[in-house]
DNA sequence: AAAGATGTCGTAAACCTTTACGAAAACGGA
DNA sequence: TCCGTTTTCGTAAAGGTTTACGACATCTTT
């Protein structure tokens, strides 16, 4: 009762051997339906668990594990994504070893080491700005650890991926700012050349072009992080242009919400002097005055089908699984020039 | 150089036996310098890397692993404690494997048996709401795995844990509304029974009676689960009380960006009208307009303790390690009925 | 009835490491 | 020199499981 019982146990208990209590354990097929059962109900009634350990051990790989690398934990959208996957994961009995690499390459390459030395199954991953890429592809191929890539991907890269459509979710968010009469639109975004801003900003200058507005590249201000800081220093800049902005389209809600802060503190109105449209639909997106219009971006959806991909990959080798999540506008307040009356009123 | 180096490719290599070869490796006493240098030398060049799960296996407990069983590792503050306890197993080479209880009992109970099951060397958790602690203290006593308890505790438990002292927090923030002049001062909290709610609410009723301030029923809100619309709920019914409160100690910094949403929906000034100070300091306290002021809490070097805490037992398991972190007020623009600059302005 | 096919099971090796135990060698002191 | 101590090392078992292989029994076919 007290310590763990064994394979070896159930096997003296009913006088046959361990290799057939393996078996029938494991529904193989050469044991006989009658020790089979007997075989189960003893196990359920000495409450056996394998030792997954042994098992690992024994078949050079762990036992049900998989390995997930975030840039940042306590990002929001990562650590949605992170939910996702774990609620499938538990579905599907298999531990999740986190571990995040800072966007830092050498961090990431070790941590892709140290799960496929320690024998995950498989290995989800959000890229940092810079990858290892063709070590950890390759790395990974010879180990035959299917790789799993979200939301940001390798250049040229045609494994298993599950992305959000950044490119149309920008169009369409760009798009959005032109329709409501905005004709300056700005745009904050990313200088680093990973996959999400070189998407997003091919995505606002889409819309420029589909509705003949020529780019103005004083509108568009880059940032090495995009963070709230850097939403409101980038929108003191472009007020600070003798011919500033009326709409912005930022990369993330977390710097429209810096833009939206640089607005209050100078009595510029949002969206009546301003829009700002941001990206994520994050849950500040609905707590930021005025309430944020945002592209929505599920990351635990996208957790949750990162690992069924990975998990559809037992049976299935060979096909590769790749989504493309269609972006949705989330209409609030940010936007709409015409109804006003969502932005800042008197404080008297 | 294609397959991984083994203890026995060095012994083979050296002519020397396996057991002299672990010796070796794991610093142990009865073998010699000229040997040991040797083996040293060859298991570097030949990128020797003990194999974890043979190691766990002998040991009969995971080799270098921690188990994290957090509520929602999508809530902010959890996210932040998943970061520190990362930043430093990864210093200490520690696998990080995480759970999710979803506050559901019987999951949290599951996910404690299976890390167990796993040989985890630690666990650290933060309860959920109702948790089967007898169960879970007696289950990882009689297997020798250390707990450390973050965030909220068991009732009567006296084992290692890292809290935050939300008894007193709440009662400089209550205290703080009541400087600023507040008479009327509501409370938004929790219904459940775990014990932040229990203790901030404790703190704010310790304020009350340090000021002589008798306590009104009508003012205190409690909900199930504390959210952005929980605190949005809350002050609508307040406000809809014939005596409604100047002030809000909300418990929870989304609960009072939900009191400052509906504030703002009903042209209730904040903090002219309605004083709201928030526990947390997330990221959203600086957002919210008017920013708020709010207790710090500070995730991230709760769960670096933690690990610390754990990995200390290591080496000494008999001390109990327990700290209770210091609440700190953070004053931005919430409550400060004399200088009400901060808040809406006219908009146009 | 013999030969082959099929179904069921046991033996033993393998996965890689740690460690109790004992053996051998080296060394010290008298 | 001899005995006792210490240092150094090897043998083998152990940890729990999977699985290739062969053995035996049973059934099928002719």
């Amino acid at each position: 009762m007290s310590d763990k019982a064994r394979i070896i146990d159930i096997a003296k208990a009913l006088n046959i051997s361990i290799a057939t209590v393996s078996r029938a354990l494991n529904n193989k097929s050469d044991v006989s339906l009658k020790t089979k059962e007997s075989v189960l109900k003893l196990a359920k009634q000495l409450d056996y668990k394998p030792n997954n350990l042994a098992i690992s051990l024994r078949k050079k790989k762990s036992f049900k594990s998989i390995g997930v690398i975030l840039p940042n934990v306590g990002h929001y959208f990562f650590s949605t994504v992170l939910k996702g996957i774990m609620n499938n994961a538990h579905l599907k009995n298999h531990l999740v070893i986190v571990g995040e690499s800072a966007e830092s390459e050498s961090e990431e390459y070790k941590l892709v080491e140290e799960f496929v030395n320690y024998g995950v199954n498989g290995i989800l991953m959000a890229p940092g700005r810079e990858s290892k890429h063709e070590q950890i592809t390759e790395l990974l191929k010879t180990k035959r650890i299917p790789l799993i890539l979200m939301d940001r991907i390798f250049p040229e890269y045609n494994g298993h991926y599950v992305l959000s459509n950044d490119r149309q979710g920008a169009e369409i968010a760009t798009t959005h700012l032109i329709q409501k009469g905005n004709k300056r639109i700005a745009h904050i975004g990313t200088l680093d050349n990973c996959s999400v801003g070189h998407q997003r900003y091919a995505g606002y200058l889409a819309a420029l072009k589909k509705y003949d507005i020529k780019e103005d590249e004083s509108l568009v201000q880059k940032f090495e992080i995009t963070n709230v800081e850097a939403g409101y220093t980038a929108t003191k800049r472009l007020f600070a242009l003798e011919n500033p902005p009326d709409a912005i389209f930022a990369i993330t809600d977390d710097v429209a919400a810096g833009a939206i802060d640089f607005c209050n503190d100078n009595n510029i109105n949002v969206p009546k002097e301003l829009a700002i449209i941001g990206f994520s639909n994050s849950e500040l997106s609905s707590i930021v005055k005025p309430k944020l219009t945002t592209i929505e971006q599920n990351g635990e959806r996208m957790g949750e089908l990162a690992f069924d991909y990975f998990f559809q990959s037992y049976k299935d080798k060979q096909t590769v699984r790749q989504k493309i999540f269609e972006s949705k506008l989330i209409v609030r307040e940010s936007c709409d020039k015409l109804n006003s009356n969502y932005s800042m009123r008197s404080s008297l």
